[in-house]
RNA sequence: GCCCAGAUGGUGGAAUUGGUAGACACGAGGGACUUAAAAUCCCUUGGCCAGUGAUGGCCGUACGGGUUCGAUUCCCGUUCCGGGCACCA
């Protein structure tokens, strides 16, 4: 029989359907396991041969639980609201509903092509009410809740009332309420700072902000002062660094979130200014620090501009100059600021009082300083910071050098190592506090920021202070498609809207596009004001100010929705509850989650803090919502590029080009015949290696068809190519459709895994393909020998039943040989050990060995056979199936049993010589296990690797152990 | 600038965590089958040198050192590529 995977995978896609095959249920009598993938946003372009392979590799792990006996939770659902949904809708001028609904379908039919173990039951979609509505419940509980700074967990918002009745700061009116309660409630109504971007009409959160341009688009950011819904997750900075202890992620996206959460120890230390005469304290202001110990070579004192402090410090002769640097930099777009670093700033006319050396510093403003990180002031001790340096050196300021041997003629010494000194330069430079001088000379950078924070604490000159750069996340867009606000305004004090109204649904509108004045398009919808009395949504025209008020018209951000879809694929269909406690506490928590790490600062932080607060509540029952998470890499494309003459329409073979390196530029640009010639992107269905078919491009779009195309000699037109992300405006996209007809889904899957280790970017190259395709193809060959030997040798057994004589005849034709085990026992070591380690790639090989070996050896043993279709059943479940099917089996493959590793098959081929000497125990080369001791001594001997080592040393003893166990022998 | 991860044949990549470097696949070359092609199967394939040949020798894991009987693996320095952060005091 042929390997025919067009029926084999069209068969058994039917079957699983209409076995429910992957459905699962909460199982008590099994251990659960729970697979992720991070659920896709269903863009217009579909899906490339990038997108499975994260899906591909979890659906080998959680197949491969599966099979040992897991209950295994595999879930698949869209991430259908928020801003690509809504880019894509506008771009091709239809309803983001209709976009976003075709589009699932679409990216549902790819998926069921490729045969993952989805429970589909279980599907999600972010923009579906029943979905959303705990996506706004969730948003509710955060505003009726407020952190415990002591008890480091979120609190219902009533015992922040009840301890300011108790303490008597609870005010009567109730704006006043309101707006103190704001300041403490995780979901808050803020006035800040917020990256604008006027083309997007929208505000971004940080992490959507690349390089002050929007990620989507790249179209520029200002900053603009905007009162708009905050998530208070800076209160979690602490417990979202300490958990990345708990859990098994990689190093690198590790770091990337300490970097994001920024934290910092310090101290903040109480800076006296003078007042405008110059004479007496006119009042007091904080800087931030890390570097205590520098105190003594403070020669200025810098506020970040926006600060309030400026106005309190200037001098009435400064007051002109700096309120022009103010608007100077009020000018100024983020992006400026971030490329352009010139020293810039003003003296404000005040001066503020070290408190430790008792010296005058002047106060200026400048710009480097930051008003939103610390307190907006800082102490600078430019020998000792590079900022402060260059800012030194700029205004002509002392530069006081605190380290033993540090140069600060040429730039600062900012490195924490040294001998300090000149701290103070003579004693009467420390100021006495009760009899004591801070006196640092001699002591290491480490202990003189200790020995300072000590002294700074005890004689209230200021506090130890921990400080993070993680800000909040603004939780408004100014768009229709995302999740509306359960929220009304009565008298301009926000409101929840009853709990049991839930879900608040998105109203229609007639343009739902967004505006550049930031006015939200829900603006357009008539009916949506909110009416108190019958607790429904009703005509905007009836606003009445009494019992009906006007509805929030912002909506929610993409990365609300997404923030706890994996608590809702434990329960999806509950209607009383985001989840049941049942479910939650059956399934935990997700243990290993697969997808991109360009999510390390968006979705990965806001997951995390979701479900923290959520683990206060009790509804999450794990601290950490994702255990274990394997980054998949890119899959790149490759593009191709046709060459035209610039002004005519001429197109020229690569091959025919003169090169020219651009220094401008940085790039290579191309002439024909002393005329530039600009790359233009061609389909690369239309090219074969890097040759192009002309008529096909000819055919492609109306730019080719009249023109003209100059070959090369041997009459063909070369293309350039690149490596590039794979893109639909690329035109390198690779199809996973058109792989599947070609060669199956089996070879897709195989052939994904087998491209490179899962988490490298690397560039789709069909080459290697048929590799995969006929590996298949010999393995379906080798099982269907032994099914058909296996099938004769059960009908000579019946036949033969009385005839004792032919026994060990028959006996020799079932039972496998040691070679046949050994071959069979090396490949369920290695691809369970890969599997663990998700090394997928060598996995393969290994099949492939084993394939060729069997074959070799003309293996014709079902025994052998069956634990094989097992191992291989993750990778390539259809074959599987197939196969599984064909040797008698009623039930399918998933239910098997995964093989178990036996080491007395594999002993042999991996034994290694230990030798004992002098109280050591090394170990050296392999020898065959029937070696006796003595030819293995006298081969140690003689032999090359070690003649040096083993010279004069009497060999004590020489051991035989396989060669894993040696570790376990050396301890 | 700071932090993190890398660098192995023509290519993607292996190497059991210090023990025969280059598994497996692709590509290339040669051969078998075939009228022919496709498909399939077999052989060769890191570089250099010696030999008719079986074979033998030397050099090789970005570069320079070190530890070790032995280093792709561990340590130090340099170069290059990728990722993150970037006036965060």
């Amino acid at each position: 029989m042929e390997y025919n995977f067009r029926d084999i995978e069209k068969k058994w896609h039917q079957r699983w359907v209409a076995m429910q095959t992957y459905q699962v249920t909460e199982d008590e009598t099994r251990k659960k396991f729970y697979v992720l993938n991070m659920f896709p946003y269903p863009s217009g372009a579909g899906l490339h041969v990038g997108h499975p392979l994260g899906y591909i590799a979890s659906d080998i792990y959680a197949r491969y639980k599966r099979l040992q006996g897991f209950n295994v939770l595999n879930p698949m659902g869209y991430d259908a609201y928020g801003l690509p949904a809504e880019q894509y809708a506008i771009q091709t001028g239809q309803h983001p509903e209709k976009t976003t609904f075709d589009n699932i379908n679409r990216y549902r039919e790819q998926l069921d092509k490729i045969g993952f173990s989805f429970d589909w039951s279980r599907e999600v979609r972010t923009c579906e009410p029943g979905y959303y509505r705990w996506t706004q419940w969730a948003f509710q509980k955060m505003f009726n809740s407020y952190f415990d700074e002591e008890l480091q967990k979120a609190q219902p918002i009533e015992k922040l009332i009840e301890k300011f009745k108790a303490e008597g700061q609870w005010p009567a009116d109730e704006k006043e309420q309101s707006d103190l309660l704001m300041q403490h409630r995780i979901a808050y109504l803020g006035e800040t700072m917020v990256n604008w971007c006027p083309a997007l009409g929208t505000v971004l959160a940080n992490d959507e902000v690349v390089n002050g341009v929007s990620e989507r688009g790249g179209y520029p950011v200002e900053q603009k002062k905007m009162r708009q819904w905050c998530l208070r997750v800076s209160a979690y900075s602490q417990r979202l660094l300490d958990g990345l202890e708990t859990i098994d992620w990689s190093e690198s996206i590790k770091e990337t979130q300490k970097n994001w959460i920024g934290r910092s120890e310090g101290a903040e230390i109480e800076i006296p200014y003078l007042s405008a005469s110059g004479e007496e304290e006119g009042g007091r202001f904080t800087i931030f620090t890390t570097r205590a110990d520098t105190m003594f070579g403070v020669t200025f004192f810098v506020l970040a501009p926006e600060s309030e402090l400026v106005d309190q410090v200037t001098t009435p002769e400064q007051r002109v100059a700096v309120d022009e640097y103010i608007k100077y930099v009020k000018g100024r777009t983020e992006r400026e600021r971030m490329i352009d670093h010139t020293v810039t700033g003003v003296f404000t006319g005040a001066y503020g009082i070290n408190p430790i050396t008792g010296d005058k510093c002047p106060i200026y403003v400048a710009e480097y300083v930051l008003a939103g990180y610390g307190t907006g002031a800082i102490m600078a001790v430019p020998a000792h910071d590079s900022r402060d340096y260059a800012f030194a050196k700029h205004f002509d300021l002392p530069i006081i050098p605190l380290v033993e041997g540090a140069d600060v003629s040429q730039e600062s010494y900012d490195a924490k190592e040294g001998i300090v000194m000149n701290s103070p330069v003579s004693e009467e430079k420390s100021v006495l506090y009760d009899g004591e001088r801070l006196i640092l000379n001699g002591k290491t950078i480490k202990e003189a920021i200790a020995e300072t924070k000590r002294f700074v604490k005890e004689h209230k000159l200021g506090r130890v202070k921990v400080n993070y750069r993680l800000r909040d996340a603004i939780f408004s867009r100014q768009r229709y498609w995302g999740e509306p606000f359960p929220v009304y305004y009565k008298h301009g004090i926000p409101q929840m809207i009853p709990e049991e109204c839930l879900p608040l649904q998105l109203p229609e509108v007639d343009k739902f596009l967004p505006t550049a004045t930031g006015e939200p398009p829900l603006g357009n919808a008539t009916k949506w004001a909110w009416d108190t009395v019958s607790r429904s949504v009703v005509d905007c025209s009836a606003i009445d100010n009494e019992t009906i008020f006007p509805l929030e018209l912002n909506t929610m951000p993409g990365f609300a929705g997404s923030s706890a879809y994996y608590l809702r694929y434990m329960d999806p269909h509950n209607d009383e509850a985001l989840v049941s406690e049942k479910a939650a506490g059956y399934w935990q928590n997700v243990d290993l989650y697969v997808g991109g790490s360009e999510h390390a600062t968006g979705h990965l932080i806001y997951s995390r803090f979701w479900n923290k607060f959520l683990f206060d509540l009790g509804v999450s029952k794990k601290e950490e919502p994702f255990q274990k998470l394997i980054n998949q890499g890119m899959i790149q494309g490759w593009s191709s590029f046709v060459y035209r003459v610039r002004g005519t329409n001429k197109f020229v073979s690569f091959d025919l080009l003169e090169e020219q390196y651009d220094d401008a530029k940085k790039k290579n640009i191309y002439f024909y015949e002393g005329t530039e010639a600009d790359p233009v992107y061609a389909d690369i269905s239309m090219v074969t290696g890097n040759v192009l078919n002309v008529d096909k491009i000819r055919e492609w779009t109306p730019e080719f068809r009249e023109a003209e195309f100059i070959l090369n000699q041997n009459g063909q037109y070369i293309v350039s190519q690149a490596i590039e992300k794979m893109s639909k405006s690329k035109y390198n996209v690779v199809n996973p459709d058109d792989i599947c007809e070609h060669y199956g889904a089996d070879t897709l899957r195989l052939y994904e895994m087998f491209l490179g280790p899962i988490e490298q970017s690397k560039p789709w190259d069909v080459a290697g393909i048929d590799g995969c395709f006929r590996f298949l193809k010999k393995f379906w060959n080798l099982a269907q020998g032994i099914i058909e030997q296996s099938n004769l040798s059960d009908l000579n057994n019946l036949n033969n039943q009385s005839n004792l004589n032919n026994q060990s005849n028959l006996n020799n034709l079932s039972t496998p040989n040691k070679e046949e085990l050994k071959v069979l026992h090396k490949l369920i070591k290695k691809v369970t050990e890969d599997i663990e380690v998700f090394s997928y790639n060598t996995s393969i090989p290994a099949f492939m060995i084993a394939t060729n070996e069997l074959s070799q050896l003309k293996c014709t043993k079902r025994a052998i056979l069956e634990p094989m279709v097992v191992l291989i059943a993750p990778f390539a479940p259809h074959i599987a199936e197939e196969l599984w099917e064909a040797l008698g089996h009623k039930t399918s493959v998933c239910d098997a049993q995964w093989p178990v590793f036996e080491e007395k098959y594999l002993v042999e081929d991996t034994v290694k010589m230990m030798v004992a000497f002098n109280g050591k125990t090394r170990f050296g080369i392999d020898f065959p296990a029937d070696a006796d001791n003595a030819t293995i001594e006298a081969a140690a001997r003689g032999h090359e690797m070690t003649p040096k080592y083993l010279e004069g040393k009497q060999i004590v003893k020489v051991i035989i152990v396989p060669k894993r166990m040696i570790n376990l022998v050396l301890k």
